[in-house]
RNA sequence: GACCCCGUAGCUCAACUGGAUAGAGCACCGGCCUUCUAAGCCGGAUGUUGCAGGUUCAAGUCCUGCCGGGGUCGCCA
């Protein structure tokens, strides 16, 4: 059980053995801004003091009398000011929690909550009609980050990219790609068009279409655009596989849309007939959305018969349903944010329960070359891919300053300062704590003798700066929980930064490598806990630990 | 016009989801390397949290109305 728990535990007994029903009172547990304050406080005795019409400070006086804690797991219990209970965590159950760290290794920080229960995540899915741009770079580092998140508290949680590889923009990329191809042997007609893909890129896919391949797709009649469409989608998804595995992030599965044709979109349709959320109007066929909250009520059959995007995407979404996940995420772009009230209607026909499907906005992403914004136009030609920002900057700068803003939120990225190798880029900051430690380590194989780890006696580190940074050490696992659940990776290289923080400034303080052998071994396994954790926070986020700088 | 997101230090952002004296980084000024990595550490200034009300023991956080910025409102995908 983590320490956290362990507290929560403890205060509730005493909850109910002073006779407080807390049972609609959520119990906080906080890390208090100010030192003085202690490790951990909770507000429980201001939240319950309206209840039980009592005053705070007595409730919090009574419940702290009736705390149980063991001498090694809390010294230090208060009450303070308007009513807050605040802890100590004894030393002992630091120095215990650093050992927990070398133990358990590259798993310290996973939980099982999740109980192995499968979710889902459905991250950047844009369309196979182009490069992938700089918010789909956004959107593979805040949804591959959420899938580790998960899957490191005890979720079987799975990344699926949505391929639509169907419909009309396959027409029209197949167009353009018919122009290029003829342009490139020099078969244009006056007044011919490009259409809606103008970009160079396919160009490069134009070259990879031999002859024989073109002639049957015009066999059909002189308009048919389904051969080149198709071949520029099967290309074009080539790329961007490329673009995410030069990124580091890998999917469990592409998922095509085209394999729910016609099959999965008929049933899906019926769904929503027999459970009586659809009606006729116009020739065209509707789903009453706006029973579930929708401001409008939206097509799902289009009068001329063909069904809508819509209706493919609850098709895709009964397709999951069945698959059996708990629940599905979907991360959409900041333009799709009016598409949350209809998929949740979807959702609650689906699987009885809008929350079934939760939904998550990647905000904009504007990029900055120092004070001059970049125009994302694509006229201007200044458009960024994400493979340019890759090799411009570094998968894992990007990653890292994506990862640094809540997700929702529109996002300022300076490609001047990414560029930097220097202490105005935050990535290194916390990358330079592991790798110093990394160092140290080095130099102190060739001072230190070998020491079994078991034998080392860890109760010498009492000064501040190795209490501090054990106490960072500690709350490792409930942070992971905590951004795991809000699905808020921000946390984590909020987190990273404070802990590089902390070895940095023990660092400095301390010298950890000395002739006293005793106090040697025993910081220098604080600090391979500090690595260790280091370590894996980094790799939840997917950015490499370097261990030379 | 309707709906959604955003507004916090000069700049970029946090604030544990309603808690204590709103914190970091950058930029600026000053100090710290003959000993384990100075991509580091220490110190300094910066705020009516867009504005006005409301809810309560407690509001940057919730509700209402404004102001400003961005976005979405197809039988497109």
């Amino acid at each position: 059980m983590r320490f956290r728990e362990v507290i929560g535990h403890r205060l509730k007994d005493a909850l109910h053995r002073c006779g407080y029903v807390t049972d609609d009172v959520p119990l906080v547990l906080e890390r208090p801004r100010l030192k003085e304050h202690g490790d951990i406080a909770t507000p429980i005795a201001l939240s319950l003091a309206k209840v039980l019409k009592k005053s705070p400070m007595e409730i919090a006086e009574r419940v702290a009398r009736e705390l149980d804690f063991a001498q090694d797991e809390v010294s230090k219990i208060e009450v303070a000011k308007p009513g807050y209970l605040n802890l100590r965590v004894a030393h002992d159950q630091l120095l215990r929690n650093v050992r927990e760290c070398r133990v358990e290794g590259d798993a310290y920080g996973a939980t099982d909550i999740g109980k192995g229960a499968r979710c889902q995540i459905e991250y950047v899915s844009a369309n196979p009609t182009g490069p992938l741009v700089v918010v789909s770079a956004r959107a593979a580092a805040v949804g591959s980050v959420i899938v580790n998140l998960l899957r490191s508290i005890g979720f079987a949680a799975e990344g699926e990219y949505y391929v639509n590889d169907c419909g009309n923009q396959v027409q029209a990329l197949g167009k353009s790609l018919r122009f290029r191809l003829r342009e490139r042997l020099g078969h244009l007609g006056a007044g011919e068009e490009i259409g809606a893909y103008p970009g160079d890129y396919l160009k490069a896919v134009a070259a990879r279409v031999t002859a024989s391949q073109a002639a049957g797709w015009d066999a059909d009649n002189g308009t048919a655009t389904a051969g080149y469409g198709d071949f520029a989608t099967e290309h074009l998804l080539a790329v961007i596989k490329e673009d995410l595995r030069l990124f580091g992030v890998k999917f469990d599965n592409f998922f095509r849309e085209s394999t729910l044709h016609p099959h999965t979109v008929e049933e899906a349709r019926r769904i929503i007939e027999d459970n009586g959320h659809a009606y006729s109007d116009s020739g065209a066929l509707y789903f009453r959305t706006t029973t579930f909250g929708d401001e409008k009520d939206r097509v799902l059959v289009k009068s001329d018969g063909n069904p809508t995007y819509f209706l493919g995407d609850i098709a895709y979404h009964l397709d999951k349903y069945r698959r059996g996940y708990k629940w599905v995420v979907d991360i959409l772009g900041p333009d799709h944010h009016g598409h949350i009230p209809r998929m949740q209607a979807a959702s609650s026909v689906l699987a009885g329960d809008k929350n079934w499907l939760k939904t998550l906005i990647v905000g904009w992403v504007r990029l900055l070359e120092g004070d001059r914004p970049l125009s994302m136009s694509k006229r201007s030609g200044e458009i960024i891919t994400m493979r340019e920002l890759i090799e411009d900057v570094g998968a894992d700068v990007a990653k890292y300053l994506f990862l640094m803003r809540r997700s929702n939120t529109p996002l300022d990225f300076d490609l001047e300062l990414a560029r930097k190798q220097s202490d105005e880029n935050p990535v290194y900051y916390v990358q330079y704590a592991h790798a110093r430690i990394a160092n140290v380590i080095r130099f102190a194989k060739t001072k230190l003798q070998k020491k079994q780890i078991e034998s080392i006696d860890l109760s010498r580190l009492d000064s501040p700066e190795e209490r501090d940074l054990m106490v960072q050490l500690l709350f490792f696992p409930s942070e992971v929980e905590a951004a795991a659940l809000s699905f808020e990776p921000h946390r984590l290289t909020t987190y990273a930064r404070e802990l590089a923080t902390l070895f940095h400034r023990f660092y400095h303080e301390h010298r950890i490598v000395t002739d006293d052998q005793e106090m040697s071994n025993a910081r220098l396994y604080l600090v391979e806990a500090t690595k260790q954790v280091l370590s894996n926070v980094l790799r939840l986020t997917g950015v490499d630990a370097p261990n030379s700088m």
